[in-house]
RNA sequence: GGGCGGUUAGCUCAGCUGGUUAGAGCGCCUGCCUUACAAGCAGGAGGUCCACAGUUCGAGUCUGUGACCGCCCACCA
């Protein structure tokens, strides 16, 4: 590996050589344990990748979302644990179907012309050219999963367990079929489920309308609607039993305007006296309150439209129109005929189709549904139990509150792309024969005149089970024992009733008899939503979509990854800002530098073994410094990613890196690299242990350049295949050294304070100047040590000790630690010096006076603990020397 | 109608179980092409922690109320 590496760092050149380096080299493959093997005694961390719908392609939620998961698997794989991460992709039912629609409308061509088996073909063709887009841009992005474990959700094993899983939910009377109110979206001629109605708000009308009382000519009852064209379907009237208004209306009938129909009026809870004329019209099989009152007073469902939402044959006049074309002519009809009482403006929630966005009926129609309450139930223990805990925890009480009121689930779907439910119809006798196998006869009367239900499961329905059967339930596999539970499991909010509320219900009902517990993951880390720059919602609408992959050629992938982790602090969303992965761009090429600087080192000295782990005993100061610096940190870093936060780990790496390693570890060795070959080797060696570190330490969060610089260190001939499957440093105890942190401590506030001094007393950078330093003789023998790091970082020639105080010294620097004073001609600006010296003073005095308050309180002295008490008795003896020493240098400017 | 979250420097955000002087990055100002890095180095300015009340010896942090912003859920005709 030569070490002429250019000035600037160039991503991509890098990048691409490795992401298909750990794809062909298979890094992140995770094969079954064999039993006794090593890798069956080491611990297991398996995570399931959300499986992006094959119509995808990659934007910035999947980037956060990859980065966090990527961080947690590379750090744990680091960590020692059996780290499988299992990608693959959903079918997702209605979107591809619109997607393989919408493009045979280009050619002219309808689905239905087409047939279902060949449209299904058709789908699957697009699916191998299309689908895999998401998972390729995850590769680019280096991605540490197991491409060998690769699942899409309609693979044959897949779909056999949907199968069974149907099957056995109804065996279990956990899956019925009926009629019932369900939304449905006329666009996709399917039902939808609850979750998947959007609502909107809507400045919409109510029209009063007025039914004639059967009869009684001339007298009416009147009642609002924001749906009028529903009226055709209206087979009652309903009031409350207690308003007294309609008293002499019980038991009466009205006519229904435009189709004469005659139809009670019935007494009902359902007639809030308090809403319009309370009175209200009911329609069974148009509303899903009004279906349930229907079943209370027998009333006939009169469907009233078709699946594309046209008035049906039931419509009479207005059958054949559109649903509005028929409203507006209704409208119309009542008007002329004086039924009209009024119109309001009325504004209220508008149910749309999630997907198509269209305005979804609903409407009676025969479907089937999971009886959802004892799955709940579970599912609600799970996470009281914390079996499953989630991060932010804030979660659950969302989760809860789902859960707690939860409907049946209506998971079939008028499609033809998905898994087609395992029910058989039969011609003769009406039976339903649910069935694992294709069937050939009646269940019941045995007749072969029968064909399976067209229905496909909504796609949730497989993606809820992911997490058994991508180990290969139903079949007792040794994955299943291995892999499941799954550890984590890393989602956005958006989808945590769709997919994490189903996943731990059809989990702990399907795997009850695990042995590790049938929860499908323990923990769920939601993260938040990324925003553009302005915090807006990104959206293709909006058109401020940020394109990761262009992002990423940009930036680098490095620095895209790290603006997310450091941003990725919990509960916020994340306003996505480029200036910041700007200043992760230079961190890389910081690190990159960094690297430049060691190997130049290297080629000068002309062999160095930088990768023999720790060299000697470290027996400067600055290294004693680093190395428990380093550990200090890496501790601090690992504690961190326990608990998901990447900001602080990151931010922690990136300040020991930059404003640790860089700005003053490298400054300090840099006459001792230039020295002495020996003095050189030596530190190179201890150089290149810490750098070593710090590059695994960052691993996780910088894949690539770790990478790259980790194998030019070791000349080609790594002892590992990548630094990925090295060891994670953990920050041992043993290296921590907090003398020598003091100590450097001292030094750096020494040598800031005199650059302080000279910029102030604009002392031209070239000129170095002797100072004088008063302190006590421990710190006195530690500059006298360090000299020459003083000397040389703080451009000073001459270090004078002195007993005296030096604070009325012109230009002179007061800490509780030391006083130090430049010896300089410069006149001193007096004007600005006092300025800054009062305004310090103004402040101390401040401080002073309020720990003084304190101190005066008896109360504080009993109640705070007494380490408080001493630090604040401790701050007040050194405040007062600073006021003391700052009021003589005020002095000495007059 | 229910539920949840946010408000800290010009901008984007940290700030742990209340404890001594509230931090970072970017931006801004000043000076440096110092042989790793100008995507850099050194120094600096900048904050009534949304408001009010309360608890406490002590509140950015806990409680309550209000204001503003945002999100989720919901079968009000």
């Amino acid at each position: 590996m030569p070490h002429d590496l250019p000035k600037t760092y160039d991503p991509g050149a890098i990048e691409v050589r490795w992401a298909e380096y750990w794809v062909r080299e298979k890094l992140f493959h995770v094969k079954t344990p064999e039993p006794g093997s090593d890798a069956a005694r080491q611990p297991v961390f398996t995570l399931l990748l959300p499986p992006p719908n094959v119509t995808g392609r990659l934007h910035m939620g999947h980037m956060l979302n990859q980065t966090e998961m990527d961080i947690i698997m590379r750090w744990r794989r680091m960590r020692g644990f059996l780290a499988l991460w299992v990608p693959g992709t959903d079918h997702a039912g209605i979107a591809t179907q619109m997607m393989v629609e919408r493009q045979l409308a280009a050619e002219g061509i309808s689905r239905q012309k087409l047939g279902r088996e060949a449209f299904i073909k058709r789908v699957w063709d697009w699916r191998e050219h299309y689908g895999g887009a998401i998972l390729a841009q995850m590769k680019r992005l280096g991605a540490s999963v197991d491409w060998d474990r690769e699942y899409f959700t309609m693979d044959e094993n897949l779909s056999r367990a949907v199968t069974e899983v149907f099957v056995r939910l109804h065996e279990q009377g956990l899956i019925y079929r009926g009629a019932y109110i369900v939304n449905w979206c006329p666009r996709c001629m399917t039902a939808i489920s609850d979750l998947e109605v959007v609502h909107e708000e809507y400045p919409g009308k109510l029209y009063q309308i007025r039914y004639p009382v059967a009869g009684q000519s001339g007298k009416f009852i009147t009642i609002a609607t924001t749906r009028p064209e529903t009226m055709l379907g209206d087979t009652a009237v309903a009031v409350n039993p207690k308003d007294p208004r309609y008293f002499d209306l019980h038991g009466k009938r009205v006519i229904l305007p435009l189709l004469d129909r005659e139809i009670p009026i019935i007494l009902d809870e359902l007639a809030d006296p308090e809403f319009g004329s309370g009175a209200v019209k009911v329609t069974p099989s148009h509303d899903a309150n009004d279906f349930q009152a229907g079943l209370r007073h027998n009333l006939p469902q009169i469907n009233v439209m078709d699946d594309q939402g046209r008035i049906n044959e039931n419509g009479g006049p207005y059958a054949g129109l559109d649903r509005y074309e028929a409203r507006e002519k209704i409208l119309h009809d009542l008007e002329h005929r004086g039924l009209m009482a009024g119109i309001k403006d009325h504004v209220y929630a508008i149910g749309k189709c999630d997907r198509c966005k269209t305005i979804v009926e609903p409407r009676l129609s025969t479907q089937w549904f999971i009886k959802i309450q004892p799955l709940a139930d579970r599912a609600i223990a799970a996470v009281e139990k914390q079996e499953i805990v989630f991060t932010p925890e804030n979660y659950s009480k969302t989760y809860f509150e789902w859960m707690r009121n939860i409907h049946d689930w209506c998971i079939s779907r008028q499609l033809w792309w998905g898994h087609r439910i395992p029910a058989w119809h039969c011609g003769k006798c009406g039976h339903i024969t649910v069935a694992r196998s294709a069937a050939n006869a009646c269940g019941k009367c045995g007749s072969d005149n029968i064909t399976q239900d067209s229905d496909v499961l909504d796609t949730w329905f497989s993606s809820g089970l992911l997490p058994f059967t991508v180990f290969g339930w139903p079949e007792k596999t040794r994955d299943l024992d291995i892999f499941y539970p799954t550890s984590l499991l890393i989602t956005g909010f958006d989808i945590l009733f769709f997919w994490v509320a189903r996943m731990i219900m059809l989990g702990c009902h399907f795997m009850a008899e695990h042995s590790e517990g049938s929860v499908p993951f323990r923990e769920v880390y939601i993260h938040a939503l990324v925003r553009d720059a302005e915090r807006q919602k990104m959206s293709k609408t909006k058109g401020n979509v940020l394109d990761p992959i262009e992002v990423t050629e940009k930036y680098g992938t490095d620095a895209v990854r790290f603006t997310l982790a450091s941003m990725a602090s919990p509960g916020t969303d994340i306003a996505f800002n480029e200036s910041r992965t700007e200043g992760y761009r230079a961190f890389a090429n910081k690190i990159w530098n960094a690297a430049r600087f060691m190997f130049m080192h290297l080629d000068r000295v002309g062999g160095a073994n930088l990768t023999g782990g720790l060299p000697q005993e470290a027996d400067t100061l600055e290294d004693r410094w680093i190395l428990s610096r380093l550990n200090r940190i890496a501790g601090s870093v690992n504690r961190s990613l326990v608990e998901y936060r990447f900001d602080e780990a990151a931010n922690t790496i990136y300040s020991f890196f930059w404003g640790e390693f860089c700005d003053w570890y490298l400054e300090i060795i840099k006459p001792r690299l230039s020295g002495s070959a020996e003095d050189a080797r030596c530190a190179l060696e201890f150089l290149a242990y810490i750098f070593e570190g710090a590059l695994r330490l960052l691993s996780p969060f910088m894949p690539f350049i770790t990478e790259e610089i980790w194998h030019a260190m070791h000349e080609g001939t790594p002892p590992l295949k990548s630094i990925a499957l090295s060891r994670y440093p953990q920050g041992e105890e043993h290296w921590l050294n907090d003398q020598a942190e003091e100590e450097m401590s001292v030094l750096q506030e020494l040598i800031v304070s005199v650059r302080n001094l000279r910029a102030e007393l604009k002392v031209e950078p070239r000129v170095k100047t002797p100072i004088r330093v008063q302190a006590d003789t421990r710190i006195q023998e530690l500059a006298q040590e360090n000299r020459s790091m003083l000397e040389r970082l703080a451009n000073v020639e001459g270090i004078e000790f002195t007993a005296q105080s030096l604070a009325h010294a012109p230009g002179s620097r007061t800490t509780t630690r030391f006083e130090v004073a430049l010896v300089y001609e410069r006149q001193v600006d007096k004007a600005a010096e006092s300025e800054r010296l009062k305004k310090d003073l103004a402040k101390l005095e401040g401080q002073l006076a309020n720990a003084e308050r304190q101190l005066g309180n008896d109360q504080f002295l009993t109640k705070a603990p007494p380490h408080v008490v001493e630090g604040l008795k401790k701050q007040v003896r050194e405040l007062k020397i600073l006021i003391e020493k700052n009021n003589m240098a005020l002095g000495a400017l007059k």
